[in-house]
RNA sequence: GCCAAUGUAGCUCAGUCGGCAGAGCAGCAGUUUCGUAAACUGCAGGUCAGGGGUUCGAUCCCCCUCAUUGGCUCCA
């Protein structure tokens, strides 16, 4: 294990032998540091014991076993709380989780933001006091009646699921007793404790709706206030970009109830979808795709034959139409099978790359639905790929980098996740064997680095997931490229080979943005509004300063859009400043304004977004510098 | 779908312990012609999400519906 000293350095760590043991023993999960441990049957500050080696100078709780050991302590703290507050209330699990910890209670009335506030206060007060925090152990029977006695019924339940023989460990604080795996912290005042209590939500007894839903309050916690304070400082910089309300202010788009999920564009979020889908277009041609549109609506018996009647129908919208019946497509595939099947293929057309911009419905739970990011209605930029046995590494390694070119251009980061055969799957070991091997060949021979989810696949065929990084370090999920077993076969496609017999293509999914429209949600957020030029709704705003220059200034909007830039004037009789703050508001990246001496000298005062300032140009110089930036797509 | 909260003017939000509904911004009409992030005056704007109930009277209390928001993966 890695420890990172009190000089900054990281070097590795063997703990002492008499800790070792009972450390890996008490935190079998975390296989890191944790901040506390047993020592010879003692309770103790694994700190304080690895200060005490010669060697080893601190270990930091900016390791990760630390801060857990923080939150976990928390969670226990806020338990307490809850249990002097709302002595009926039932515990359930309350573990340490990114940036804080949470804790499930079963309670009569559900919380309210009151109780947080009581509840945050009576934590403080148990941290003030400072009490020690204690562990022992019981053998299954004696561990279930005791908490059995307490009417801990979901601790009964989690009891008993453990197996056989195992130890089971409490931590006691005050009179508060919890099963718990640990690690903890020695006192409940150890460190003072930096926290929050955010919110309180709804979550099922194990995750399952077939359960009760217990009451869930979620708290962010760190060692340091200004650790704390930096993240509720990166929660309020994200609930400013946040794409509903940066889409509803910039009039990008629009959820109204009449449609709940089915997003209305407007035409600045028009700009923006069309500019995507050229720039898609010419990726795509370049790769050497061929497009293809497929009906929206087709008849159940292409579902049937698609699988999707008997598996996917209750999110598809269906109807019947002249006693037959219908669904509205909630994916493109099996339009695609059949775009294939139209015609017989030669293996020497093989690759075929056919791309879909398909407008798809889904009908997700109403209480799934967020903003752009979780729709209804999306339109994903996919594409299906036939080709040979042999063509697969060579094919993902194109969709690979053109995936990359794609997300380059926004100046995205992204991570990739390779996921293998789940338990229930279909097609025989041997093509999951091939094809899984195939992708991790494409991967490693271009030299990504890349995590493997073991079983999560999609039980058609193995996957590689792109998880994109916005500029505040939240992932999201949006290129994939799937293997698929199933729909060749299902839907019979074939291709003659060179032994003139017939055989099955090899098929793979993929998208690059994933959803048009969260992909838009997601730039929101990424730019903050503050769109690269080929995007920008208006690429310039032609201010006036007096009505004297609006003649001037028409010619000069005029003139840049017959340069084809997208260019307004506001020539209100405003204050400069006014009319400047309305176009800093929307974001425009250039900003022309005219005013007497402009007119003289038939030039301009430009403002560019993100520069202090202002600078004079002519219109042609204007022209061509939007132009110029717009057609290399830069970032500023 | 489930738990909870919320829904008042185009936007952001006050308010009514049940008695004719408020502000700022935006809009419109004037005035102002101004040099880099908010000029001034006036006008207009609402079946208080929708439906039902209680009441002399409901935006407010109760019930239902719809929508929105936070969650429902993190395993003692």
């Amino acid at each position: 294990m890695n420890i990172k000293l009190k000089d900054g350095s990281i070097r590795e760590f063997a703990p002492p032998t008499t800790v070792k043991d009972i450390f890996f023993e008490i935190s079998p999960n975390l296989g890191r540091a944790a901040v506390a441990g047993l020592l010879n049957g003692e309770v103790v500050d694994l700190r304080t014991a690895i200060e005490d080696d010669a060697e080893l100078l601190a270990l930091t709780t900016e390791d990760e076993g630390g801060m857990k050991a923080y939150r976990h302590t928390a969670s226990h703290i806020m338990a307490q709380a809850v249990k002097r507050l709302f002595p009926k209330a039932k515990l359930a699990i309350g573990p340490a989780i990114d940036n804080g910890f949470y804790y499930d209670f079963d309670v009569e009335k559900p919380f309210t933001p009151d109780d947080l506030e009581k509840i945050e206060k009576e934590m403080k007060n148990i941290v003030s006091a400072n009490y020690e925090i204690s562990r022992f152990e019981l053998p299954k029977d004696e561990a279930i009646k005791f908490m059995q006695d307490k009417g801990e019924i979901y601790k009964v339940e989690l009891i008993n699921d453990l197996p056989e023989g195992s130890v089971i460990s409490f931590y006691e604080q005050d009179d508060f007793v919890d099963l718990c795996a640990g690690p903890h912290l020695l006192k409940t005042g150890s460190k003072k404790f930096q926290f929050k209590l955010l919110s309180i939500a709804g979550a099922y007894w194990r995750g399952s709706e077939d359960n009760k839903m217990l009451q869930r309050i979620y708290a962010t916690c760190f060692e340091k206030k200004e650790e704390l304070d930096k993240y509720i400082t990166r929660l309020e910089e994200a609930k400013k970009r946040d794409h509903r309300k940066l889409g509803k202010e910039l009039e990008i788009f629009a959820l109204l109830e009449q449609g709940a999920g089915f997003p209305f564009f407007l035409p600045n979020g028009m700009i923006i979808k069309n500019a995507l889908i050229d720039y898609w277009r010419e990726v795509h041609t370049k790769a050497g795709y061929v497009e293809i549109s497929t009906p929206i609506i087709l008849n159940r018996e292409l579902w049937e034959t698609s699988g999707h009647w008997s598996y996917y129908k209750e999110n598809m919208y269906t109807t019947v139409i002249d006693e037959e019946d219908y669904a509205v497509k909630p994916m493109n595939c099996p339009g695609g099978m059949l775009a294939y099947k139209i015609k017989p293929h030669s293996y020497k057309e093989l690759p075929i790359k056919m791309g879909e911009l398909g407008l798809v419905h889904r009908h997700e739970m109403s209480g799934a639905l967020h903003g752009l990011m979780r729709v209804r209605s999306f339109t994903q930029d996919d594409a299906h790929i036939f080709m040979l046995p042999e063509q697969i590494k060579d094919e993902i390694k194109n969709v690979i980098h053109l995936i990359d070119e794609v997300y380059k251009t926004f100046g995205f980061q992204y991570h990739l996740e390779l996921s293998t055969r789940p338990e229930k799957s279909i097609g025989s070991l041997e093509d999951w064997e091939t094809s899984t091997q195939a992708l991790k060949e494409a991967l490693d021979e271009e030299g990504l680095d890349y995590v493997i989810n073991e079983g999560d696949g999609a039980f058609y065929g193995p996957k590689i997931d792109f998880h994109l990084e916005d500029c505040i370090g939240r992932t999201w999920q949006c290129g994939t490229i799937q293997l698929d077993f199933q729909l060749p076969e299902r839907f019979e496609l074939e291709y003659i080979g060179s032994d003139g017999q017939k055989h099955r293509p090899i098929m793979i999914h993929r998208v690059a943005f994933g959803s048009i429209e969260r992909f838009i949600g997601i730039l929101i957020e990424h730019f903050a509004g503050s769109f690269p030029v080929w995007l920008s709704p208006v690429q310039a705003k032609v201010l006036t300063i007096t009505d004297r220059c609006n003649e001037y200034a028409s010619e000069v909007v005029e003139s840049l859009k017959a340069a084809g830039i997208r260019a307004e004037i506001d020539d209100r009789s405003e204050k400069i400043g006014f009319k400047i703050r309305e176009a800093r508001n929307q974001r425009v990246p250039y900003i022309a304004v005219i005013g007497d001496m402009e007119v003289e000298n038939k030039n301009l005062n430009v403002r560019i977004r993100g520069q202090k300032d202002s600078v004079s140009m002519t219109i042609d110089e204007l022209a061509r510098k939007i132009t110029l930036v717009s057609e290399t797509r830069e970032i500023f």
